[in-house]
DNA sequence: CTCTTGACTGAGG
DNA sequence: GCCTCAGCCAAGA
């Protein structure tokens, strides 16, 4: 590829495409992968255009594992019932044991 | 070029 | 541990 040609949305999409099932990752982790540690910011930016895409966005979450993008979902519970549904226990928003499904592009990549 | 907008994060109280 | 504040940076108008 030539990520000179790819938009910094683009990146995150192909990242985003990387999360494994069942797993979940955070912004900062996913902006610090692309090199750009302090634009998390811009990672779930980007995010707002992964709708049509084939991106996991569900698997995105902010640091503490809380499920800040749901409301970009069409559902109000939609993000936390993806995540549900692939093993990763949601509650009230905020995702259970999150080291035990965290996954870090920065070490697994 | 300037200004605004964020699905964020770290530091301080 | 919680709440608040400020910095961060790319994209679009």
């Amino acid at each position: 590829m030539k990520p000179e040609t790819l938009s910094f949305f683009d990146r995150v999409y192909e990242v985003a495409k990387l999360i494994p099932f069942g797993k979940v990752t955070s912004y900062g982790a996913i902006a610090n992968y692309l090199g750009a540690k302090r634009s998390a910011r811009m990672v779930g930016y980007a995010m707002n255009g992964s709708h049509g895409k084939d991106i996991p966005a569900h698997r995105v979450v902010n640091r503490k594992g809380l499920l800040t993008g749901k409301h970009h979902f069409d559902g109000t519970n939609l993000m936390q019932q993806l995540l549900e549904s692939e093993g990763v226990v949601v509650i009230d928003n905020q995702i259970q044991d999150l080291e035990t499904v965290y996954w870090d592009p920065n070490k697994e990549l």
